[in-house]
DNA sequence: AGGAATGGCGAGTGACACTATCCATAGTAG
DNA sequence: CTACTATGGATAGTGTCACTCGCCATTCCT
């Protein structure tokens, strides 16, 4: 099919297809003239996998296109794959610039931001040994609980690793459930698109269930505003 | 105190505050003079909220505006608070333009945009009232749900509401844990601010969780590569 | 007295995700 | 064979966001 179709087919704009094309999210078609390519279902599949990426998942372009080749990359090791897709995704936080804001913070000890991985990232060793995850410090994931409990201290709520516990626990539970899933999956490709759909394209709904479970709880205890 | 010291003690830069002072984020100071005007504790401590908000979480600077009204405007009522923060929060995608990008899509019946709400809500609904949720429909959670299972669909995988009942199971019990969390506080401001910091602040760390849960079980269930 | 700091304002910046315009060529309907 | 639309490729422009800068008339502080 031509790009008039694809777009048709998918509902991305022919300018979005084209930026894709060039940003190298969507491979090129298989060309037919100087100015003519014809694109397959891989193609409208795969503009598909991007939209949601970054349209309900919410990744940048750049994340998606990470994310994209680690697929095509990693397509018949799983374990591979989503140790790539989780290395590459971003702390879900809208991206802390490098430059320092403010260098000095001479009197007090309150800036709380230079040395937060440092003694944080012990405290999450701490917290993976006790769940006995064995997965390696410096990963993003571990530096967004380090500075979350960085932060949360900062702020002045008493917290450490041993108040995230109960909360590991049921994130083993969760991981374990979506592991489940990918257990069933017919070829590679397959799976590794399923990996990926499962594990970040889930990320918001899991959230958003959390708040549809708070709204009930709140409720219950606090009586139906 | 004066912007300087603030600056000094917060790590913002003094044009950040500036701007966050325009934008309502942070309230003025205690004017004494045409160009002068002191801050207390209360601003030191209400930015260093907003930059927890903004760089760890990750909201926008509008929506920290909201959330920051809500806790003023409803700090002696949890409940209510919680409600309106929930409301407030974003989808966790950056944000949907309005504007649709494609109206036809006339021949195939896969462009899968249009009607997500409308089937996906109801099964939203079904959820809920499985799991004995007393929610609202139509709020942002339920609309993200909608949306993921619609588009996991559309995706060629097959899901359903069912296939999330596992995980709002495990969301049930987040949310009570998050609610337990909340009974000890001394004053309603420093209770309102917890509550905002452990249902909004905690939600990108149980997604880092979730993602070191999810790289020790695949090691354990594919090998360690 | 005089240099530094302040508040308040408008304008500028860089990143991001598109979106628009050109152009030379290719398909295609008449 | 011709007029007309569509295409791929490139360059430039748009709107939003979260700051960041520069300016100015005070005001502070020594």
């Amino acid at each position: 099919m031509r790009i008039s179709e694809l777009s048709r087919r998918s509902g991305v704009s022919i300018p979005t297809i084209k930026y894709y094309l060039r940003d190298g999210l969507l491979p090129p078609g298989r060309a037919t003239a100087a100015n003519q390519a014809d694109y397959d279902d891989s193609h409208l599949r795969r503009l598909r996998l991007i939209r949601s990426l970054i349209g309900v998942r919410g990744l940048s372009v750049s994340a998606t296109r990470d994310v994209l080749a680690a697929v095509d990359k990693q397509r018949e090791n799983v374990h591979l794959l989503l140790g790539l897709v989780l290395g590459i995704l971003p702390a879900d936080r809208g991206g802390e610039p490098e430059g320092s804001t403010q260098a000095d913070d001479t009197s007090a000890p309150a800036g709380a931001d230079a040395d937060a991985d440092v003694s944080g990232l012990s405290e999450v060793a701490a917290l993976t040994a006790e769940m006995g995850w064995k997965t390696s410090p410096h990963t993003p994931a571990a530096q967004v609980v380090a500075e979350t409990l960085e932060t949360l201290r900062a702020l002045g709520v008493d917290y450490d690793w041993r108040s995230l516990l109960p909360y590991a626990e049921l994130a083993d539970r969760t991981a374990a459930l979506d592991l489940d899933q990918l257990a069933d999956a017919s070829d590679p490709l397959q799976q590794a698109e399923r990996a990926v759909l499962l594990t970040v394209l889930l990320e918001p709904a899991l959230l958003a269930l959390r708040r549809l479970a708070q709204e009930h709880h709140s409720a219950q205890r606090y009586g139906g505003g």
